[in-house]
DNA sequence: CTGAAAGCGCTTACAG
DNA sequence: CTGAAAGCGCTTACAG
């Protein structure tokens, strides 16, 4: 059976105030009554009970996350940062998948968890700012949802899309690459992510002095490994000629490697591979991956410790955008 | 502003019983009085606070998933399917992972989260079944933990792991292989899968009638991409020679892939490899993966419903402990 | 330093 | 079909 504060008092001689206070750690407290306060506790087993703190208190100690894909290496990756992140601060993490599926998403922002948690973290695809409830505080990842002056009250925390697809694709023109083809073009209205990553690939092209062959834009709706294969089976099938692929993420690139290998074709000698997110299964592909890797625990930490300053009140700023860095990481690929 | 049932009663002019009628969907109610309810629900907004509700029913609508490792992608997998299985319950899962650290493990089986979760699916590395707390319904996952009736109050779906073991190795030495290596060999307490693999494993040579050298166990103290890397470096730089790897998971058989690769060794020419767990990454590795993969999704249903059972105390079965099949699936690997 | 009492927002017998 | 009231187990002013 499970006791409550009251039988611990009735236990120890003393009211519930002061096991209370016992429990909360609360300093004054002689020490024989702390000392007795402390046997019945011990004695009955006694763990107090979290709902009824949260109804008194109006925090649960708990924040959700909620990302698109929970079996994505980048998310899981992600989501294991975040739990450590988070607690640093006491705090548990209450998992999600939305499935990148607006009403799954919706559900979410319109805090479908109620008042079970005290914050969220929330990597959306489809979602606009305008959306988000407004009333729990939130941390925003991923590219800032274009809503004009749409941030609404959250934080937001993200990586340059635009430069790290910049850098990326600059590097396999720097080795001499001429046709570059971007893997995981998307033209949904989800796809900001997609959509950036093109930005900086087309950018580096023009920065490069090529030109920007559309047949070069191979589309993947998702950006799973299938996706990747499937997205340079078709360019092969279609007669295009490229000798470098930047691929929007790592999972893409990890198809793409593989559609080449059974086309016949060698990485890099005969078509360089460039990635992106810096997952561990890069560091053992056949090629190793050559990527650019966000900072994912440092955007991690951030996210939680601005979800920290938000939930706690400390801090009354305004709505904060910030970049994590990020890296190239050169291995065998390109 | 956060209203109540009670701002919800005085506006629509009715008790808090019946507005909370009309929120759990209690049948019997006048339509125009639910009519009423229901339009002040939406102009206050209104929403319950799931706080109280627990602390009234006692229960939370949560249950808590541990797992060791949150990016290894068979858990990945897993938990996305526990999610989703415990969705249709009505459910949210608080993910944890424990990274098989004993104490980290030890705090969730004591029940850390109190009264917060209905019940927990664990999947302990360390612990034994006299650890668990015995209070919260508790679904155990991965191999039933070895104390004489010391299962508890706990159920247990698993993999066959010495029948799955068994089989990927037949299929190894079946194709010719008469040095099979096998990769991920633990030593400690906690290795419960590694030794029920292994005795797999070498119920399989003595079936083939091919000797049991020692020299053939690889050990890993954790099973990633790196730890199979090097434990076949291992076993090269030693100088022993083998024709087959049998790795005890996935990632410890791509990280073998990829040393032999650094060794200027075939796959599956010159070494066959075979793993187990069925990752996605299996399918597009190169070159691809020839594993035994259990039903993930079967045993994440299995797991939860067998929760469900418990938490509901619709049945008062005694401990029950479940299989979920496997099969071999053959790539190019082996 | 400690106690008695109110109240967080629900649900649930108990009446009617 | 609906209402008034108690109580889930805490914390927190308010006293002393």
């Amino acid at each position: 059976m499970r006791h409550s504060l009251k039988h611990v008092a009735e236990r120890a001689g003393v009211s519930v105030k002061t096991v209370s206070n016992v429990v909360n750690g609360y300093p004054h407290i002689r020490p024989e009554t702390r000392a007795r306060v402390e046997a019945a506790i011990a004695a009955l087993d006694y763990r107090p009970n979290l709902s009824a703190r949260n109804l008194r208190q109006g925090r649960t100690g708990i924040i959700a996350l909620a990302v698109p894909e929970l079996d994505n290496p980048y998310f899981a990756e992600l989501t294991r940062h975040i739990v450590t992140a988070a607690a640093t601060h006491g705090w548990t993490v209450l998992v999600d998948h939305t499935d990148g599926d607006p009403a799954r998403e919706r559900e979410v922002a319109a805090g479908i968890r109620d008042h079970l948690v005290d914050g969220l973290i929330f990597s959306p695809l489809a979602l606009t700012g305008a959306e988000l409830d407004g009333t729990t505080p939130t941390v925003l990842l991923g590219e800032r949802v274009d809503v004009v002056d749409g941030l609404g009250p959250a934080d937001h925390v993200a990586v340059d899309n635009v430069a790290a697809a910049r850098e990326a694709t600059a590097h396999l023109a720097g080795a001499g690459r001429r046709r570059i083809a971007a893997l995981g073009v998307q033209h949904t209205a989800e796809g900001v992510s997609a959509r950036l990553r093109l930005a900086g690939y087309q950018a580096a092209l023009a920065a490069a002095g090529l030109p920007a062959d559309p047949q070069l834009l191979a589309p993947a709706e998702r950006w799973h490994r299938a996706d990747g294969a499937a997205g340079i089976r078709a360019l092969l099938d279609a007669g295009v000629a490229f000798d470098a692929v930047f691929a929007f993420n790592d999972t893409l690139a990890l198809g793409a490697l593989r559609a080449l290998h059974d086309a016949g074709l060698r990485v890099p000698a005969d078509v360089a591979v460039a990635g992106f997110d810096g997952i561990d299964d890069g560091r053992f592909s056949i090629p190793t991956l050559t990527t650019v890797e966000p900072d994912i625990e440092r955007l991690a930490r951030l996210a939680v410790d601005l979800l920290a300053e938000r939930i706690t009140g400390s801090s009354q700023r305004p709505p904060q955008e910030c970049l994590v860095p990020h890296r190239l990481t050169v291995r065998e690929s390109a």
